[in-house]
DNA sequence: CCTTATGGCTATGGAGATTAGCCACGCCCT
DNA sequence: AGGGCGTGGCTAATCTCCATAGCCATAAGG
């Protein structure tokens, strides 16, 4: 019987296929086993449990979203940077719903995702530094540009905005308003 | 052995107790059923299993919810309602974080929250009517506050606001922010 | 009194996480 | 090429929890 050849990566790798095919919910250590083809006690060689697991997806996917923020933000500033940050959340929420959702909500208090969770927060905070936004005001800023593509995304993403009417138009509403809250010299 | 007297509501109002007390995940029928002194299947003659008692609970959550809602407002009306609904919806959620957490993103594709959903949803809805907004821009504009006042809320139940700064300042701020995407004659 | 619907119990089984302990694959060194 | 050994994978076993089945006694109503 040859082995696997499983690795710490390639055991996350496969649960966060799993959730993208089945959702968060089928995320379990006995079908991640059976998608690496092996039994489930071996995963413990390569992840500590599944909360480990659960921390490390969480840490692959918030440096997934930072390294999509920093691609779509590169030569953009001001409004167009605070617009484009707040369709490319969306975008990933809708895309990946079930990694939107594994990602906690408190990143900043688990010491294995705070690294990662400072680096996704920084992206928040260098685009509202634009708008000479500093300190205890970009504090208040980021948090409600970070509650608002949120709020957004977790309810779409989870199929909660029931009615047919165009949720493009209310994500483009959103982004106005919440831009028009920024001081513009 | 007396009988232990329990009906469905016991068995619920037992439910959130747990979850004040321990947290969201700690909902399991086994600590129902101790809280309930009664032995874990004892519970199937009220509620149908856990799922239906997730449900069961959302109602209620919602209903109190509603009705804090009513009770807050009345006598309100544009911008003092809107600023109150959120004051209020955001003390729910700091008061009882595993409440708010419990509620479904998308109860209306449930047909047994449907109801509590929509009572629920009706409120926002006569809140945002003050302005004049029917039709589509009402939904567009409930979407928004939606997303706003979940966003937040779940953010800071969590405990996912990790700085010092003041978190009644960035509320309010969130507050003038979506009062001042509304139209003002 | 006594009948009976029903609330509660024990027994059982199945999923899943986790631990313990074994064994063989296959890399590395000579 | 041969051998050692680190390590990845396995089976067995335990624990918790949900869920179902089937028994029994309580207590309400005639």
């Amino acid at each position: 019987m040859p082995r696997a050849g499983l690795s710490t990566a390639a055991v996350v790798d496969a649960a966060l296929d799993l959730i993208d095919d089945r959702g968060l919910d089928a995320l379990t250590l006995a079908a991640v086993a059976e998608r690496t083809g092996v039994a489930a006690p071996s995963l413990y060689k390569h992840v500590g449990g599944l909360a480990q697991l659960r921390t490390l997806m969480a840490v692959r996917i918030m440096e997934e979203l930072t390294e999509r923020f920093t691609t779509a933000l590169v030569g953009r500033s001001g409004d167009d940077a605070v617009a484009t940050l707040m369709r490319t959340y969306r975008r990933y929420a809708v895309e990946h719903p079930a990694r939107h959702a594994a990602m906690p909500p408190d990143p900043l208090h688990d010491p294995a995702l705070a690294s990662a969770g400072a680096r996704l927060l920084e992206v928040f905070l260098a685009v509202l530094r634009g708008y000479g936004l500093e300190g205890e005001a970009a504090i208040h800023a980021t948090r409600c540009l970070r509650a608002i593509v949120h709020g957004f995304a977790s309810i779409e993403a989870a199929g909660g905005f029931g009615l047919p009417e165009d949720l493009d138009t209310t994500h483009e509403q959103l982004i106005q308003m919440f831009i028009a809250s920024l001081p513009h010299t």
